[in-house]
Order: C-alpha cells, then sequence, then structure tokens
DNA sequence: GTGCTTAACGAACGGCGTTCGTTACGAACA
DNA sequence: TGTTCGTAACGAACGCCGTTCGTTAAGCAC
C-alpha cells in the first residue's frame, strides 16, 4: 500500500489498518528535573488538586505515560517537589549559643518558604524525609539542639516536634488556601476577612446556654491571623525545649 | 445467546426496548446517619484511600447518586465523619484548679480516639471546625483555659495550636498506617520495626563528612516511637502555656 | 553500518466525584 | 377513596484521574 503525500490529485488515504508512518516529531527531550519544575509551576499557579501526570503531561507536550520514565508516580513527584521546595530555606552558619534565636529564624524561613509555595504543604505531610534537603535541614537543626547541649536522643524529639508543628500550620494554611481559590477569590485579605466574618456569624447563632465562652467570646476566637498564631505557638515549642536545655538558668 | 436461568427451560427474555417493570424492590431506606455510619466503618476497615462515595454506595447496595439526597458529597461526608469520631471523646467536669492536668488528660484522649480511628486525621486537617463535637471540645479547652486565669484573646490561640498539635500528629501516624497497609502487613509493631530499620539504613549510607550528626547518631533518630514524641511534644506545649498563665508560679 | 538500549508514546483499563433526567413511593389533599 | 405531587432512589453518563501495556524510534557502542 503506497500512500502518495504531497499534492497527488485524488489521493487516496491510507487505509485505516495501516498506521501513519508518524509524522517527523521532534522528540521532546524530558527529564527529572524538567517534571519537578514542571509541578512545581502548577501546584503554585493553580493549586494541589490541579495537580495531575496529565496536566504535567499537557503542560510538556506529550502524554502521561512519557513521564514515568523519570519519575516513579505521583507520589514520588510529589516528595521530589517538597524536596526542592526544602532547598530554598536558607541555614545560617550554626551558632549554638545563640540556638534559640537561629531555631525561631529556621522556623520563620521555612514558614515563609512554604507559604511561599503554599500547596507543596500538602504533599509534604505525606512524605517521609529522605531527600537531601530534607536531610541538610534536619542536620541543621539536629546539631545545633545537640551543640546546645542537649543529649542527642531529646534533641532528635524536640528536632521532629518542632518540623511537625512548621509543617502543619502550613498545610492547615494551605487548605484556607485551596478554599479561597475555591471561592474564585485571589486576595488573601478579602478572603480572611469573609471567612472570619462567616465563622463569627455561625458561633454566635449557637446556643449560648450550652456553650457560653465560645459564644461570648467569639470576637477573641477570631481576632489573630495566622502569622500571629504561628508565632505564638512557635514560642510555646521553643519556650519548651528551653526549659529542657541542660544548665541553662 | 439465552441463557435460561434455572431449570425454566426456554424463557423468553422481555425485549430490550421494554424496560423491565421492575423487579419488587424494597427501596432502601437511606439516612445521612446510616451514610456517615458506613463511611466511618470503610475508614476504619480499609483506610482513607478506599473510602469513595461509590464504596459507601456499593457498601449500602445502591448506587453513588442515591447518597447526594443525604449528603452534599464526599467533603461534606467526611467532615460529618470527624464530627461523629470527636464524638467519642470523653470530656470532664471542669476543674480549673488542675488544669494542665486536664488539658494532658484531653490531649490523650483525643489522641487515643483519632488513633482508634486512624484515617480519619486525614479527614480532619481537612476540615474547619464547625460539627458540633466540635465546638463542644473547643467549649472545655477554652473554657478550661479561661478560667484557669488567661485573657480570651490569648486561650484562643492557646487552644488552637493544641488542637493543631494534637491533629497534626494523628494525621502523620495516619500515614504510617496507610503505608503499613499499602505493604500488606497489618502488625503495627513489625511494620515499625522494618520501616525504623530501612531508615536507619538510609541514614548510615548518606556521606558522614556533610551530615556528621544525623549519620553518628542515627540510633538516638529512631528510638521513640509515636506515643513518647507525642508526649514530649505535648508537654513542650504545655509548660509553654503553663509559663504564660499569670501569677501561676 | 548494525545492533541494542531505552525514552517517548498512543491507547486503554479501571476507578473516581458528580450531575442529569427518570421513576415510583408515600404523604397530603380532595 | 382516589389523585396529586414533592422528593428519595436510581441508572446512566460525563469528564476526570493514576497507571500499565506494547510499540516505535532515537541515539549510542561497536
Amino acid at each position: 500500500m503506497v500512500d502518495r503525500k504531497e499534492r497527488g490529485e485524488g489521493e487516496v488515504p491510507a487505509p485505516p489498518w495501516r498506521r501513519s508512518r508518524k509524522p517527523p516529531q521532534p522528540r521532546r527531550q524530558l527529564s527529572q528535573d524538567l517534571i519537578i519544575d514542571t509541578g512545581l509551576r502548577i501546584l503554585d499557579a493553580e493549586g494541589f488538586d490541579a495537580l495531575s501526570m496529565r496536566r504535567v503531561a499537557q503542560e510538556l507536550d506529550t502524554g502521561p505515560a512519557s513521564l514515568y520514565a523519570h519519575v516513579a508516580g505521583k507520589e514520588e513527584l510529589l516528595e521530589l517537589i517538597y524536596d526542592r521546595v526544602l532547598g530554598e530555606i536558607r541555614l545560617p552558619e550554626r551558632d549554638p549559643a545563640r540556638w534559640k534565636e537561629q531555631l525561631r529564624a529556621y522556623a520563620m524561613e521555612a514558614h515563609r518558604v512554604l507559604g511561599a509555595h503554599a500547596d507543596v504543604a500538602r504533599a509534604a505531610l505525606a512524605t517521609i524525609p529522605t531527600g537531601e534537603n530534607s536531610i541538610r535541614a534536619g542536620e541543621f537543626l539536629f546539631g545545633l539542639l545537640i551543640e546546645a547541649g542537649m543529649a542527642p536522643r531529646e534533641a532528635s524529639v524536640a528536632m521532629d516536634r518542632l518540623s511537625l508543628y512548621i509543617v502543619g500550620d502550613a498545610y492547615e494554611a494551605s487548605l484556607h488556601y485551596a478554599r479561597m481559590r475555591a471561592a474564585g477569590m485571589d486576595d488573601p485579605e478579602a478572603y480572611f476577612r469573609s471567612f472570619v466574618g462567616q465563622i463569627a456569624g455561625y458561633y454566635r447563632a449557637i446556643p449560648p446556654e450550652r456553650f457560653p465562652y465560645v459564644v461570648k467570646h467569639v470576637d477573641d476566637l477570631i481576632a489573630d491571623d495566622g502569622e500571629q498564631r504561628f508565632r505564638y505557638g512557635l514560642d510555646l515549642i521553643l519556650d519548651g525545649i528551653e526549659a529542657r536545655m541542660p544548665r541553662d538558668p
């Protein structure tokens, strides 16, 4: 069956069972890095729910199957994206004398980075920290606590709890972010006000004889924003760690 | 190809265009409660990923569409299940003099309940607490802190951070549970040992010149189990709160 | 130039949440 | 008692999803 292409009059179409010899495709060059970048871009721009293997593939002008040569699956992709974001965390030289200050600075920096890539936190909690940057952060925290005088075994748990707090808070924040997006808004400020208003209205409507404190202090329940809450909880934890440092005061 | 059922020879099937007048269906009686119960049962038995609208419907011998008369969608179903589980938390009479003790007991009780329904925590973080039982718990914590002398505005944040810690920890634990299930195991003890072994092996294989503390103290990093870690972090937070109670020391 | 490894790919599978339009039950009403 | 009617139940379908299979073709070693 010869198919003559290009302006031959009365061109006979190739029979359907004869698969066309493929138009000259340039064959995109994929790589794990490229896939991670693309995934992160989608995550930032459209949110966690929009991130799918198909969506990534589409962005790269290919089919979903092509990704599997570079990435084991969606879960691994999420872990890789997470570790890439962790790489944005800047770590100072360790200075054990100022351990508390440095621990706070680390937490705020991590909080900032996870906030900048809001939905990455949704991938974070699902992950066991085995990436390069994850270990890098772990070494920093672990080393800092040990050098400050804490026993390694205790330092391990303290580091773990601090990390859980940071990621847990970021996760919660990302859910609000998702709700905002779902509501079609894009100004966090406006969303915060509308959300807080809704909650306040709801709380004010519940029976005060059963839940007197909640109803009475609605305004206090919604007073602080995410940033202030994060700092408060962070200080709780840091003070607790300080109290456990040997020979501190 | 006629398949004649059960010894009635040559039974003529109804013509396809004549829709059968419906066999006498009892028409199951659905209800929101029944749906929540079923969902929780699936969650406990098969895990978060197994919970789907279709799976719930199948369990109730119906189609997924039938559920939507009682439940707005999957998200609402998850919130309802979560609130139901919160209902299992037993709350004591408030005794402000023993606020710290009661706060710890609450945390351990909540931890226990969320542990008993492992994957519910996966639904919990995604939820904004508006359920009856959620408010009940909030009223308890909020009231306890205020009666113990904390300003309502600060009590609000402290309660929020404590709750985040409890749920965040449960969420993390549930992910390990899911991994265990995915690995085909069903003994948490055995899983814990195998998991810890893997992590230890991995950490021991990383370059010690770059990550000296992590490599040197691998054994300390994997020493404590989830229960011990939870208590440690809980005490960090409670001590921090105590330090902020007016005229306490 | 030839063989071989392997990235890229098209198509399909089974599952998902949700919606649409229809059916028939049971209560309200005549 | 007979009829109407709101609505729970439902079957089917839509448009997604993650992943796998088998094929194709590009680039490299020889």
